[in-house]
DNA sequence: TGGCTTTGCTAAAAGGATTTACCAAAAGTA
DNA sequence: TACTTTTGGTAAATCCTTTTAGCAAAGCCA
């Protein structure tokens, strides 16, 4: 049998005083409001005695706050977000904050059902890796009052706080190295997409290689579903019609996998036939063999000023629309596979 | 400015009729409660043309449900744990539900922290990776009504339904194929835990190990912050001691992923000297070279039925102790480090 | 016409909190 | 004493829905 949940009003009358001055004291108000201590120390011991606690469901509908946010990425299970993921957790929870999760696929149809969906449930706070299309309905929800940062990338045509990273910077950084280590024809492996972060990699590239008088040689995969073994094929395709290659890119690190699939089905050696570098480090870049140069994106800081952001936004101190944009820079791990000295 | 949220009061003051009529033809009880079609008909549109969108928490409140799911795991960072995350998800905005993630560490006072912060919320449900000292307050939340699913372990000692894999069975048959495939000393990479799966996974190789008549050799890691680095140097350890291994079987794959840095450190080739089993696949075993043999969970089936269980508590079709114990088989996948043929 | 059923709709309670406005009694002041 | 202020508290509105119980008018039957 279900204990019975005890409320404020059980309480108010089981001591014989008003549901006003339980509340009172509840929300540390009772010197304000002029209860007596006596009464006050009564009335918690009491509540302490049979475990009281209030109904969150209820403070919320008086409140308009629910103390929710929602975490809205492409793909919770993709390392990454999960990473993120965990470290908002427990900043959130410290601040009395829960996350709803949910992916969107980069579905622009999917997202506005789910942050429709959101808006119903009073959520307080949004932070969200935008899909495509997804302007207006993200000023709405600003004009609406929600809490919203955007991450990973962001929306240059619409004035939203984010979080983002360097990536120009850090891929023109990365395609210079290459060059250093004397590559002269690097292929910049992407994927067809208008998600800034990935227009501002390439754009990185492109400025690197312009930038030393090389060609550009950049092969973009179909963004939707491209199925593991179609892209891992077209990098082989990639990598043979270009005999002269002598670098890889990779945009992002599920590109490099299947990239690396690749080159070890061409019996391309690394970085002996060439050197490979790859956006957004992973572990197994570390483990696999030899070990691939990677761009780390920060994910400690990234987590951090996601949740300073949100934090500063909900407890609104007089900024409603408060201007939180941080773009962070990332760092270059230089491993074995771009190179040689390090082999 | 934000849009003034539209109530259900508003519809009926504007149409002047009653919160009540609204009401029931919002929940499709218009036929029922004897309203009249055109009356119904105006209402809907007024609805339509309004925008108007019930507050959840208000008929959360009321109804003294949330719709909302815990999925508390021991790391949402963790691929296996985002994964059916990612999984779970979708089957639960479909049936209308949220998920609210959290992460205990696996450390019982962080989950009992998060357990009881939860009640509060009135959450409907919880699916759970328990950590030790659970019981009781498991034991708690089924007697005060929540629907609780654990996964990945169980309980033994409490009567709760759970979602997990054939974890002895499998560690027996991958145990019993090394055997097949010539191994003498097999050595068992596992953390000492007193986590059901994990006892299993031991029992499974110890007792195919028995069965023929052959010696355990089992490097237990301690449980708590093995701080990579040292997880490694372990292994290292160990298979210098153990001149005579000809095989390690790693107990989950984080643990696969550290004997792999060892063997690589070590010098060791696999499978020439040593062969390779891990329980718990993952992408990068097959990326990496040789290729690692590995059991596969059934994720998919695994979020399959941790929803299917949790709608059926839910939505409590008579049942309120719903007994939903599903055991899961797993895949052995047989790849080029543990079988010369294969290479 | 009187009594019964059906039709069409509504008032009000409940769910659990917060908060404004107010009220009595006691204490202070002149 | 008469008036003001302080002390210690409470009643009731509010947040938004769902749902029970019920009411008036119309329709039906004899």
């Amino acid at each position: 049998m279900p204990k019975k949940k005890i409320s404020i009003k059980d309480i108010a009358r089981s001591l014989g005083i008003s549901i006003t001055t339980v509340s009172f004291i509840l929300n540390g108000k009772a010197k304000e409001k002029r209860i007596s201590d006596e009464l006050t120390l009564k009335v918690e011991e009491y509540i302490k005695h049979v475990g009281y606690r209030p109904s969150h469901l209820a403070q919320s509908l008086r409140l308009g706050k629910s103390k929710v946010i929602v975490f809205m990425v492409e793909d919770i299970s993709n390392q990454f977000f999960a990473s993120i993921a965990r470290k908002i957790e427990e900043k959130a929870y410290k601040n009395g904050y829960k996350i709803i999760y949910c992916s969107t696929d980069n579905d622009p149809d999917k997202a506005k059902a789910l942050i429709d969906t959101f808006k119903v449930r009073s959520v307080d706070g949004f932070i969200i890796t935008p899909t495509p299309d997804l302007e207006s309905t993200i000023t709405e929800l600003i004009e609406e009052d929600f809490a919203v940062l955007l991450f990973d990338r962001w929306i240059p045509s619409i004035d939203c706080s984010y979080v983002v990273v360097e990536n120009e910077k850090s891929a023109f950084e990365a395609t210079s190295h290459l060059i250093q280590n004397g590559c002269m024809n690097i292929g910049f492996v992407t994927v067809a997409s208008d998600q800034i972060q990935m227009i501002d990699r390439l754009e990185g590239y492109g400025k690197a290689i312009e930038a030393h008088g090389q060609n550009k040689k950049v092969l973009m995969l179909p963004f939707h579903h491209l199925s593991e073994n179609s892209a891992s094929h077209k990098i082989q395709q990639f990598v043979k019609s270009n005999t002269d290659l002598d670098a890889l890119f990779f945009a992002t690190n599920y590109l490099a996998f299947e990239g690396l699939q690749a080159l070890n089905n061409l019996k391309k050696q690394i970085p002996n036939d060439l050197l490979v570098v790859s956006f957004d480090d992973h572990y197994f870049f570390t483990l696999f063999q030899p070990n691939i140069s990677a761009i780390e994106q920060p994910l400690e800081t990234i987590a951090e000023k996601l949740m300073e952001g949100m934090l500063k936004m909900l407890n609104g101190n007089g900024d409603p629309k408060l201007d939180f944009k941080i773009i962070l820079p990332n760092t270059l791990h230089i491993r074995e596979s771009s190179d040689f000295k390090k082999i």
